[in-house]
This record gives C-alpha cells, structure tokens and sequence, in this order.
DNA sequence: GATATAGTTCGATAAAAGTCGAATTAAACC
DNA sequence: GGTTTAATTCGACTTTTATCGAACTATATC
C-alpha cells in the first residue's frame, strides 16, 4: 500500500464532518487523538474486531476528520486539527472540550 | 395535544446532539431556525410530506436542538441556541455559519 | 356539530450504516 | 523464502434510520 489520498480542505463539508463524528466510537477515536499528537489503530482498538476498526478509520478519513501516515507496516493516524479549524472554526474545539 | 416534554440541559450529550445535525434535513432545519426566532413545522415543510418531517422535528426536539411551543393547532419550533451554547460553547455557531 | 387546518402516530418498506469473521496485502525480520 | 505483525478488503448479516401514505388527534371556525 502506497498511501492515501485524503479529501481536500476545500472539499471538506459540515455535513460530512457531523456524520463523521456521529458515532460513539468515532467520537471517542477523534477526542483520543485530541490528545496525541498520533497514533496507530492497534493503539485505538481497544477489545473490538480490527475490521470494525478498519471501517471507523476509513469513514474518519473520509469525512476528513483525519490523516493516516504509513510507516512500514503501521499507519499512524492524527486529527486534521489545522485544517478543520481553518474550515470549521471552533468545532473541535467544542468537540475535544467535550 | 398538551405540551411537549424537551430533555434538560444537563441530559443533553454531544453524542446525541452530533446525531441529530448529523443529517441533511435536519441541518437545514436548524441552519433555517438560526435566522428566525421560531417557525411552524409548515413553514420548513418545502415540498417533503409531513409525516417525514414530522420524524425530524421529533428527533431534533429529543437531541436539545430545538424546542416546540404549541399555540392552538399550529407547533411553533426554535433553536434552544441559549442552552446549547450554554452546554457547548460554540458549537451553534460553527453550525449556523457553516 | 360539520368542516378545515396543523401536526402526529402507525405501520410497512426501503435505504443506510455498523458488525465482524475470513481471506488478503504489504512490510519487516530472521 | 517463510513467518510475524499491522491493517485492509470482502461479503454476509444485523441493526438503525429514513421515507411516506393512511388513519388519527386536537384546535379553530362557521
């Protein structure tokens, strides 16, 4: 696997993101990584199946939420904190407060 | 119909609020509610049947999002934005910007 | 009381989203 | 090349959510 591509900040939109985070595990992998600066699935899975993990990340990066580095065999994911606060201003704000 | 019932303050879960913007119809509702201080159910109907919205109007109302005053037939809604930035402090108006 | 109006509730159906085991890919290492 | 590790993809299934017509409730008006 090369790399992903993830959506551009332009592309991004609040419906999109409200989808992303509206879900209890979602939600709690984004306030997670609110508070590292990343970190590979196995560290998020907690005791549930890689593969539902697998899809929660997908949806995550689609919604742009956020970015997954591949080093080797692990893929380390952060929060697009950046570019969301250009685009949604104060949203995760609110949303890692909570 | 006597009154409707709309949870605490203190009940209201960012989880469940996310869930309730976290569709197409009902952010519009609530993108509209931002600009006028109420409106019936009819005047966000366009041309969607009532049965539909009457489903949105009742989740938004579960979530926090709005409150519903009845006055004679007609089921006035609105922003419960005082609680809401109460509860989570510029959440609203990501969402009413957006 | 009959009629009109505003909105809800019911119930059936359709569509979307989440779950998770099994198979697969891809890199790392011996 | 074989093995281990990290994570994805596939596919089948379940659960949740949305849609919407038809029947219903409640208020207002004549």
């Amino acid at each position: 696997m090369a790399e992903y591509d993830h959506p551009s900040l332009e592309s991004l939109t609040l419906l999109g993101v409200l989808r992303g985070l509206a879900d209890p595990i979602r939600l709690e992998i984004v306030q997670h990584l609110g508070s590292v600066p990343e970190a590979s699935c196995t560290a998020l899975l907690g005791d549930r199946p890689r593969s539902s993990m697998s899809h929660h990340f997908q949806v995550l990066r689609e919604s742009g939420l956020l970015q997954t580095r591949i080093q080797g065999v692990q893929h380390f994911n952060s929060l697009r904190k950046v570019d969301l606060d250009e685009r949604f201003p104060g949203l995760m704000d609110v949303v890692l407060a909570g």
